[in-house]
DNA sequence: TAAAGTAGTTTATTTTATAAACCAAACAAA
DNA sequence: TTTGTTTGGTTTATAAAATAAACTACTTTA
């Protein structure tokens, strides 16, 4: 039987940032929304979902003068890609 | 980079339905229902876009007295359901 | 023949994603 | 030196989507 799918990060964007932060130990704001191609406001709206989930941290800073906001995906949120993508595997298997 | 996701199979209930028919020939409404635990109404309306984009094709038809709707997948649906797998493929590996 | 069940559709509501507008600081240049 | 522009965001409003509720029509059963 299909599982359900975790909503939170079956939504293109939050599971392309999440994608991103399972490949790399963190990422900027700035390069999240490089490869994501998402406007400054979708992207930070998706991104505080996240952490209000407690899937991802964010860290802001000064890089200089300019901030930085960074942003690395947590153990709980890891675990909570690797059960989506678990869960999604039995959607797309034609057998 | 991450491709885009086609926003009508990038739904849990429809993913779910095309999952469905993928593996079989046909499947009527009442037994993409009870796989799926949608509600009739939900079910209804979702079948109804993937009709409008092509992607099945719906036969309604009786069996004895009662209403039987079966619903099969098209070619392009076929398609689209694998552009789609592999467009997902990018966002699911960690390497 | 009244009540309940089956197989759906239509419409309304809620939720979600996205875009637009905005803010603050820095730099640039006239 | 004050006007405009860019960077790096946040907040709020709008559009789109998913879902649920209400409804239809017909059948079965008590």
């Amino acid at each position: 039987m299909l599982k359900e799918l975790n909503p939170l990060l079956h939504s293109q964007l939050r599971l392309a940032i999440m994608s991103i932060l399972m490949n790399c130990e963190e990422a900027s704001f700035v390069y999240i929304k490089e490869q994501t191609q998402a406007s400054a406001g979708n992207l930070s709206v998706q991104l505080e979902k996240l952490v209000k989930a407690g899937y991802i941290t964010v860290e802001k800073k000064f890089m200089g003068k300019k901030p930085l906001t960074t942003c690395s995906v947590t153990e709980s949120g890891k675990q909570a890609f690797e059960e989506y993508v678990n869960a999604l595997r039995g959607y797309l298997e034609v057998k």
